[in-house]
DNA sequence: CGGATTTGACCAGCGC
DNA sequence: GCGCTGGTCAAATCCG
């Protein structure tokens, strides 16, 4: 998948603000969705990147159980809307406020940088992220959120080094 | 010792 | 059908 969903047509992308919790310095970068285009219409853009989906938010979480029943489970088709950030920052671990667990990291192809896949940790909340940094300059950070968190945050914020990061990051380090 | 990370294997979709 | 590729699993390992 060598183009990002995030990316700049913006026949099929909308910039968007987001609906939940982001720190202030992703706010000010941009943010795109990736729509989702219902099944049954025109297909004139990348939606669903390749397969496997695991199971975000609430809807559904198809490994490949699928039992033996005869009711065939229709609207697997449908992706979460994916929300990305893109940051310049030297660091791959964007502080959000979430507590994080990494599950994979892949090569990406025509990138010398490889992808991480991170998990939020909360029980139930099944919100993914990805981050990916340009191999053009390795300045920027891609960080792909999936799904809505359905609980409070959990870290405490609070603490010298997160805030000083986030300063050095919002004055354009 | 418990939770997070690492890392290769595995799996599903898609193109050919 | 086969192979490639992106996404996930899970056992081993790391680290506080």
């Amino acid at each position: 998948m060598e183009n990002y969903p995030i990316l700049f047509s913006s026949s099929s992308t909308s910039i968007v603000q987001p609906t939940q919790h982001f720190p202030s310095y992703m706010i000010n970068h941009q943010v795109f969705t990736d729509v989702v285009v219902p099944p049954g219409s025109s297909s004139d853009n990348k939606s669903q990147s390749s397969g496997s989906n695991g199971g975000n938010d609430q809807t559904d979480d198809h490994h490949h159980v699928m039992k033996s029943d005869k009711k065939k489970v229709v609207e697997k088709k449908v992706r979460n809307p994916r929300y990305a950030f893109q940051t310049r920052s030297q660091v791959d671990i964007l502080d959000d406020g979430y507590r994080w667990r990494k599950y994979g990291q892949k090569a990406v192809k025509n990138n010398k940088h490889p992808r991480s896949y991170y998990r939020c940790t909360h029980q139930g909340c099944n919100v993914k992220k990805q981050v990916q940094r340009l191999s053009k300059d390795e300045g920027v950070v891609v960080t792909t959120y999936e799904g809505m968190h359905t609980h409070p945050i959990e870290k405490s914020t609070d603490n010298f080094e997160n805030i000083l990061s986030q300063m050095q990051i919002y004055n354009g380090y």
